[in-house]
DNA sequence: CCGCGTCTACTACCGATGTCGTAGACGAGG
DNA sequence: CCTCGTCTACGACATCGGTAGTAGACGCGG
């Protein structure tokens, strides 16, 4: 079951994120390409594996792929946005419902936010208070 | 792999997550209490399938039960608050190497806050302010 | 024209999770 | 004492996600 929005992204794997995290912070690539940048960021994957994930992701529609010569080159097709608001969401359903406000709470009382981000915060909490 | 942090708590699916709510938000239960619960919740689950559930849950030691008379009772061994940080802490991990930032952004634009939500929100950064 | 290296297509496998069915233990009622 | 209803123990099965091996297609260097 589990019927997803239409602005949803489908259900992806932590790996699989970590394949969409790549194309998302280097434009299109080949398979090769997104082995060599999980791998600099410690994930050893095998060639083969990172070509199972882009299949799937493409299987999924996340990704698309064009042939270059030689070589596939995929690209992301969901921005990132979307795929953390999927998950953002799921994670608010599984735990209380939907409500945002208590992981927010949790977020800023639990996690370390830098000097900016809170400024930020505020700037966008006084938006919101003006608006309603 | 994936080790856990001494502090976090196991990772738990979906269906387990929405039994441990239930055995959160309504005290220690035997099996057949919690499986009402659970189609209360629109959750149609068989009764083996919320046993299983329960097994599995002592299994990763988020559960316990004591026999009373006839049947087992089940209690909750972690909070809310660890499995809320464990599962917040792997999607941040997933998408921004741990930061929270981004995410709090994203949820404060993107998700409903209510006025008191917001409140609160306020006070709270005005405390982080000024411890730091 | 041939062999090497690279790429894609398939297939496979394992563990985790969601979901149950069946069988056997056990106490309450007749 | 036997039967019924309930409970637990165990096992089964499907799907998904993570991971990889193998085989066949294909172009390039000699």
């Amino acid at each position: 079951m589990s019927k997803r929005e239409p602005s949803s992204a489908p259900d992806l794997g932590e790996a699989e994120t970590a394949v969409l995290r790549v194309l998302w912070e280097h434009g299109p690539l080949t398979v090769r390409e997104v082995m060599e940048h999980l791998h600099d960021r410690g994930r050893k994957v095998a060639y083969t594996t990172v070509l199972t994930f882009l299949s799937r992701l493409e299987q999924k529609g996340v990704v698309a792929s064009d042939k270059n010569g030689l070589a596939y080159v995929y690209r992301a097709k969901v921005t990132r946005d979307r795929v953390v608001r999927t998950k953002v969401r799921d994670l608010l359903d599984q735990l209380y419902d939907g409500a945002a406000g208590p992981v927010v709470m949790h977020l800023v009382e639990h996690e370390r936010l830098t000097g900016e981000e809170i400024d930020h915060l505020r700037r966008l909490i006084d938006d919101l208070d003006k608006r309603s």
